[in-house]
DNA sequence: GGAGAATTTCCTGATT
DNA sequence: AAATCAGGAAATTCTC
């Protein structure tokens, strides 16, 4: 998963709700659909979408100060209430080798709590929900998905592959709980359900490179190596460049920080085998993002430092 | 070998 | 004053 696409377009509003109790439930997001944030808290467990899976998740992070890059988020990104509750603790553990067993506890704990109040106060047409498992998934199908896929999409992206639940997902116990709940082995978005390209959305602003003839550039062209935005994303998920030479000022925003500038041209440069790459050659290359909308310009709000600060965009996908 | 993409290099001028 | 930002223009490198 690219986090930049990923807080553009759907945890990032997740993250800023979290990090700032006071921002809006709500944020009208691409597609003009909306996200309800915090709508997991009132929902049974069994009942979560994959979004509402991701804002828990979120919100784990959080209460446990926890760098939400340092979770496994991908790993869940497909997982539903549903999938969680049959998951073990080795399943978590599988997935966030790290915080696996943290969130199976939190898990368990909040499912319990949630049960025992269930018993106590939930209404009756609630409560037969809750007891359906299929109810569950169709509502979850049908209605708990308010969120575009291509912001789903993005979630299933890691590391610049596409972690498609019908494709690349690992096989293990977890893809086969998805598969008996959802029956078909893949999420159906409602009407948005793909199966072809089109699910992976993009912007209609990204231009679709073609080559001379027309034809749509293969997508292993030039892909060997890294793309400076895609070295300095990876820079910023690796511990030892993040935060000592590049560091996050706004994940939900995709803004960063540029904190040791010509370190970061000097790890450019070893990466192209350039020993003459600078931060000026280095920075002109990222200017040249602008265009493409992979940097988009940082709002002067006052918020961030004026200087060697960048913000990702919508084309930086993958 | 040519075309196209993605830089890289060099530059001038503005801003912080 | 130095560092950084913003872009134009041309060159270079790499892949198809």
């Amino acid at each position: 998963m690219c986090l930049p696409a990923l807080f553009d377009h759907f945890g990032g509003e997740i993250l800023r709700t979290h990090m700032n109790p006071a921002a809006a439930q709500f944020k009208p997001i691409p597609n003009n659909e909306r996200v309800d944030l915090t709508r997991f808290l009132s929902k049974e467990p069994q009942e979560w979408t994959m979004g509402d899976v991701i804002a828990w998740l979120l919100h784990v992070a959080k209460r446990n100060d926890i760098p939400f890059e340092d979770l496994e988020m991908q790993k869940f990104a497909n997982c539903t209430g549903m999938i969680l509750i049959q998951m073990r603790e080795t399943d978590f553990q599988q997935r966030d080798a790290v915080y696996g067993s943290l969130l199976y506890a939190e898990f368990r704990k909040l499912f319990e709590e949630r049960s025992i109040n269930k018993c106590a106060y939930k209404s009756p047409e609630r409560a037969s929900t809750s007891r359906v498992p299929d109810d569950a998934r169709i509502s979850c199908i049908n209605n708990g998905l308010s969120v575009n896929p291509s912001a789903l999409s993005s979630l299933l992206m890691s590391d610049g592959n596409l972690m498609s639940s019908s494709s690349t997902q690992p096989l293990d116990t977890l893809s086969q709980v998805g598969t008996d709940i959802s029956g078909s082995g893949t999420f159906n978005f409602n009407s948005h359900a793909r199966s072809d390209e089109t699910f992976m959305l993009r912007p209609p602003y990204c231009k679709v490179r073609k080559n001379k003839d027309g034809r749509p550039r293969k997508h292993s062209q030039h892909t060997k190596g890294n793309k400076l935005w895609e070295f300095i994303r990876d820079a910023l998920k690796d511990p030892t460049t993040c935060p000592s030479v590049v560091r996050w000022e706004d994940p939900a925003e995709g803004v960063f920080r540029i904190v040791e500038s010509e370190k970061l041209a000097q790890l450019w440069g070893e990466r192209k085998n350039n020993q003459k790459m600078t931060y000026e050659k280095l920075s002109r290359a990222m200017r040249t993002y602008y265009e493409k909308r992979i940097l988009v310009p940082v709002p002067k709000t006052g918020l961030y430092p004026k200087k060697l600060v960048y913000k990702f965009g919508p084309s930086a996908l993958g």
